[in-house]
DNA sequence: GTCTATAAACCGATAGAC
DNA sequence: GTCTATCGGTTTATAGAC
């Protein structure tokens, strides 16, 4: 799945394209948002983009692909940030929490995962087989951090690892999908209560 | 909609009208956990139902109709259940964790509720209010329940009532969330765990 | 109560002009 | 690159026969 334009010729028109595809994907994640994949539609999508829906099919040849764009730019936005920084034990927890804490600025973030996600459960949906990775990675990254934190004695000790992991997973899509209807709910700070009751130091 | 027939012939009739419209609700349950409420159709849950949608909507007008009957068949399935036995203040956890272990046998249900609330996260969703409303009362019920155990030294002092109804309510749903695409997650174990490590009483 | 038949609207995809 | 025009398919809703 490399990117259609690899063969770049001209910088000026390359960027031109660039820039249109970035116009059009920040559309789709308005209307997927809002309505969800398959009531989202690409009249919608390329009428915010300024355009015709035909016209769209220059960049995205189907609705697939346009999601497939979106799904990536999510994923940019939220796990690549988490990565660079190569946390280990304490400060894993420590990111995500602070990644949770930012999120609450992007309530389109939240929200297209959110409406997405619950669509993708049908195994016929384009999108099931991304979320299913996307939780089962993140259940690994925490779950290794809490083994590290294990070792160390920071963790309760009659609480697995593994139960911890998913515990501060699901607190978070939880408490995510409360605050997206009640944005008063100050997520970072009851995630970061609930993860401290699981440990014996500070958080 | 009473016909001038006699008696016994009425209850009859009567009886039947009322079987039909749960066969309708059933394969409506079932139809929209598994597509959701916007791509459901009509014609599908009319075909489970043994009938064609044009037939249907003798008991259910518009589909908005039957989606409010789903709801409400939904609620009385729940939430009336816990209600009835007037359970106060550590029973009312009991109540609700039991409540889901037994939603780990009704997959169907916890679909349901799963994509129609996050289809409901639109404002302009008919059944927006409805879980607005529905996830306000849960936290209400929650809250109160930690509430009086917080006056009987139940709840660790440091955690307040309405922060442990949250954690409670977010961590049920995205535990539940997460079971859908992995069914070999105990949730009401993990849930019970997670609920333990707020208390100081055993659970 | 349930059916057949169809209206009216909308969807994604596409052909072809410019 | 973007447009107009349109195709084939689907949807909800409805009219009217039985």
């Amino acid at each position: 799945m490399a990117t259609s334009d690899s063969a770049p010729r001209a910088r000026g028109e390359y960027a031109k394209s660039s820039q249109r595809r970035k116009e059009i994907i920040s559309a789709a994640v308005e209307v997927f948002s809002e309505s969800g994949f398959r009531d989202g539609t690409l009249r919608t999508v390329a009428e915010r983009a300024g355009m015709t829906h035909a016209g769209m099919r220059h960049h995205f040849p189907t609705k697939v692909d346009l999601l497939e764009a979106v799904l990536k730019w999510r994923e940019v936005e939220t796990l690549e940030r988490a990565r660079l920084t190569h946390p280990i034990g304490i400060d894993v927890i420590r990111t995500w929490i602070a990644s949770v804490a930012e999120n609450t600025t992007r309530p389109a973030l939240v929200e297209l995962e959110a409406v997405l996600s619950a669509e993708a459960i049908s195994a016929d949906n384009p999108a099931h087989e991304y979320f299913n990775d996307l939780y089962r990675r993140a259940e690994d990254l925490l779950t290794r951090a809490f083994a590290t934190m294990a070792e160390r004695g920071e963790l309760r000790a009659e609480i697995e690892s593994e139960v911890a992991a998913r515990l501060v997973l699901s607190t978070t899509l939880g408490l995510q999908s409360l605050w997206l209807r009640n944005r008063s709910i100050d997520v970072a700070t009851e995630l970061r209560i609930y993860t401290g009751v699981l440990l014996t130091v500070e958080l």
